[in-house]
This record gives C-alpha cells, structure tokens and sequence, in this order.
DNA sequence: TATTGTTATACTCTATAACTATA
DNA sequence: TATAGTTATAGAGTATAACAATA
C-alpha cells in the first residue's frame, strides 16, 4: 500500500487532527453545556432559547421581534411562537411601538424579571461546572474571547430606560389591540 | 416604578449581561462558523458533520459506528444514513472488525483523504477569517480552551495504525458479507 | 441477555409562502 | 412598494421502536 508508507498522516500532513476542528470543538461544548443547563431550563418555555429571549428583554435589548431573532439566530417566524408561548406563561409582553406600530418590543414582566434572575443565578453556577476544567483566569479568558468573536457591543443601561420609556407611554393611554392575535395551531413546548 | 430605581439591571444586580451568557455565546459563535464554512463543506454528503466523520476516519478514529456517532454527538440511526451516503460518494468503507464482528470500523479511502485534505486547507482559511478579531496567539488560546473543555486526548498514529491493519487484514481474505445492507428509503443529502 | 447496525415510523423543529396591518 | 408580524403548510432533521446478527 503507497499510502501508508512515509508520512504518518497518509498525506501532506498540514491538516491537523480532527480535534482541532473549530466546528467540533464549539459543538462538543456547546452540546456539553446544553445538556448540563437542560434541567435548569426546562422550566422556561422554550428552554435555553426561551431563557435567552426573556435575558434580552431583561437586559433592556428591546428591539423588534425580528431583530431579536436575527440576534438570537432565530426565524422570526419561530420567534412568533416562543413570544406566544412566553407570554402566555406571564413573563413577557408584546408592547407595539409608538414611533412605529408595525414593531412591537418585548418587555419583561416582574415575574419573568424574577424567574431571569432565578435561573440566571443557576445557570452561572452549572456553567462553572462545565468549565471545571479551566482555571478561574482561564474561564474568564474564554469568555472573553467568545465575547469578542460574537461581536456584541455590551448592553447598558440606555437601552433598558428606552423600554422602560416605552412601558410607561403605554400605560397612559392604551391603543386598539394592534393586530388580531389569534391562537395559533398546535405549538406546545412540551 | 420601584425596579428601575437604584441598581441599573432592575433587580439583585448579580446577573450580567445577557451576552455574558455561555451558551449563548457559543452558539452564536458556532452559528457563525457554521455560516462561514457552509459553502465549504457543501461539496461533501452530510455537510459539515461528514466532513467530521470523514476527518475522524482519517484521524485513524476508527471506532465502531456508535462510538463515533456518540463521539460525533449524533444519533447512531443517523450515523447509518450517513455513512451511506459517504460510502456512495466513494469516501469511505464500513469494514467489518474481525474481532468482534458486530462492529465496522469506518475506513476512509483515498478519494476520501484527498478530499479532506483538500477541505481542510480550505477550512482553515475559513476558521482563521472567522477568528479574525483575534489575535494569532490569541486564536491558539481558544483552541487550547475549548480542546480542554472538549476531553479530548489527541489522536496519535497509533489507532491510524491499527486502522490500516483491519484493511490490510481484510484486503487478504474477504469474508462473506456480514449484514444485508440493504438501500434505505428516501434520505438524500439534499 | 446485551450490543451493534439497520430499517421504518413517528415526531419535532425549521423554513417557505401567503396574508394582514402599517409605513 | 416595502416591512413587521402572524399563520398554515411543507420540508428537513431527529428520535423511537422493532428487527437481525453477533457476542
């Protein structure tokens, strides 16, 4: 067999192992955490996902519904759903936009304010666990370095009085139901 | 409002930001590469994930279906269809294991080198524009992480070794075929 | 009996398209 | 006309269960 004469690696040896893989190394750890924080979100509808959505709405990221899922990498027809399914469990409110009523904003309700910061708290404990392996300097490092990679500019407090802006102007003066918002089909999380 | 009183973030304070939150920054992350390498991989069955079992095969990971679809993170039902559909487009080869002929060692073949190697390079070109907010040493610093996070122990020519051994092994005597593999239903790649 | 691989079925998730309301 | 949101339908992906072969 040729092959296997000369070089280990069969050819021209520049490929590295597999476990070097950028892809499979995010989604073996991805998949690792996941499967530690599922009991912690199961709770949430939605799960991870849904965790995420009402921790944007915390955060004071009110954008429209559709710029919240190309943030999440969510189809904003999925987010339709899970937003349905939120508020249903009284953590959210779809609240239409003033400046522009084909928008609406997603504004966190006390209970999933409480909720957020319940399992916020769970949630960075198993997520020490799954980076057990690193050193306290080291996990800080990585997230970091992930943080940098997702490209986010840190949300701060500017954003949030904007929503709580648009809270207050609407509890003056409640509008006509905006659209129907009738029930969709059959869509339970569970 | 009593919550947007003191503290900025509405309640205990001790929850970051959501960005801060690990799956979410994995995800987005992955979501990215993913992206990036899409038009990569698309040339192999199963896309990224192929190229995965393909570049373990090369790697001499030369487990047994389960082992690598459990290694892989996916169903062992699914690593069926997949490995059809590689072994069509003359990748790779099931070899049944003469020690225990329930297994099948997966067996790259040189097409199936050729290409990994060819998308490798490819790859890792696609990775590095990726991690392009980083900085080279940094780049290595996530790899170093994640690969810890991963448990992975890296694959030597041992177990490539051993990988060329079955073939060889196989190559002399050919045994009658151990199950009826017979043509699944309707599961093209695309 | 337990395990590997295969196959078929059912289920979940996601994407595509059509519709309404608003700009 | 273009966009946000909703809804239904179709499609892809995944898991569940039953089976044959081997240990």
């Amino acid at each position: 067999m040729a092959t296997a004469g000369g070089s280990a690696a069969g050819s021209a040896g520049a490929h590295a192992s597999f476990t070097s893989d950028l892809g499979y190394l995010l989604g073996t750890v991805l998949r690792t955490y996941l499967k530690a924080t599922d009991a912690v979100v199961e709770e949430i509808p939605g799960g991870a996902r849904g965790f995420q959505v009402v921790s944007a709405a915390v955060s004071g990221v009110t954008e429209s519904q559709a710029g919240l899922a190309q943030r999440l990498g969510i189809d904003r027809t999925v987010m339709t759903y899970l937003l349905y399914d939120l508020e249903n469990a009284g953590l959210v409110t779809r609240q239409p936009d003033p400046a522009d009523r084909r928008n609406r904003h997603v504004v966190p309700t006390k209970d999933g304010r409480d909720l957020h910061d319940t399992l916020s708290e769970k949630l960075h404990a198993v997520e020490e666990h799954v980076l057990a392996a690193l050193e306290p300097h080291e996990r800080t490092t990585l997230r970091v370095l992930l943080h940098r990679l997702a490209g986010q500019h840190p949300v701060g407090p500017d954003s949030l009085h904007a929503a709580c802006e648009v809270v207050t102007d609407l509890a003056g003066g409640v509008s006509k139901a905006p659209p129907p918002r009738r029930r969709p089909k059959a869509r339970s999380s569970k």
